[in-house]
DNA sequence: AATTAGTCCACAAAATTTGTGGAGTATTCA
DNA sequence: TGAATACTCCACAAATTTTGTGGACTAATT
């Protein structure tokens, strides 16, 4: 499971995707429509915004907003940087690879599955960007 | 990812799997030959015992053993019993339900997507039985 | 200069994960 | 029957991660 923080990570995009026309919203709007705590969002933000996800301003008028078009970027950027691996097991991982210690990875049953699970998933979520998590 | 007790739990599965005409194994030798912690394994073994995935008999020649033929017993099964939800999001899983307070599902992009996600996988644990788990 | 709004850092509560210790029970075999 | 073997059960404990909160600070606007 994505842990909370991913999920409001992805509400928080998803709105930001939303109001992307409109310039910087405040994180107090997307925290009180998204029903998230305001300070715990903060933290989200600023950890995607260091990621280059979002940018923001200061001040009156000021906020958050999406450094890219929407369209650009994807879910598993996305999952990656704030979940962590996509993969189910370490030794399978392309981003957080960590050597079995146990198995000899050729010929490992479930060193193989677990390729597939990933493969499955992240032909899903390399192929979908921040547009697809708009409401419709 | 999987928890460690989820992965000790699929290296015993499969020596048990690989051992299976051989009458009980101990758990002192799963642990040793798997490398698991022994007494965090006997807490793993004992949860699937109580799942009716293993048997076991005490004393000399005692030990544990699959209850079922390894073809039997479903990947996804282990997962969902050892590890939790196979979903990535509580309001997409089948076996682990929640509501979604702040979306409607019928028009939620995340829900959407997330849903592909599940299914992506399910296809695959769902299809593959402790044999795949075994070295070749 | 006053107001607005993000930044940064440290800490803390809660939950989960990853174990460990030790007494008890069932089984076998001599 | 008793000694040895091996699983059972329960409680607790250490470590890590998750989920936050508080408060001082900085930047931008008017």
């Amino acid at each position: 499971m994505l842990s909370k923080k991913s999920q409001y990570a992805f509400k928080a995009l998803g709105y930001l995707t939303e109001k992307y026309t409109e310039g910087p919203i405040l994180i107090s709007e997307i925290a009180k429509k998204k029903k998230i705590p305001l300070k715990f969002l903060e933290n989200i933000l600023l950890e995607l915004k260091k990621a280059d996800i979002l940018d923001s301003k200061k001040g009156k008028g000021g906020g958050y907003f999406l450094k890219k078009s929407p369209e650009k970027v994807k879910v598993a950027t996305i999952i990656r940087l704030v979940n962590g691996p996509i993969s189910m097991i370490p030794c399978v991982s392309l981003y957080f690879y960590e050597r079995c210690k146990n198995c000899n990875e050729k010929h490992c049953g479930l060193h193989e599955m677990m390729t597939e699970v990933r493969d499955a998933t992240l032909n899903i979520v390399e192929n979908r960007t921040l547009v697809d998590l708009v409401d419709y």
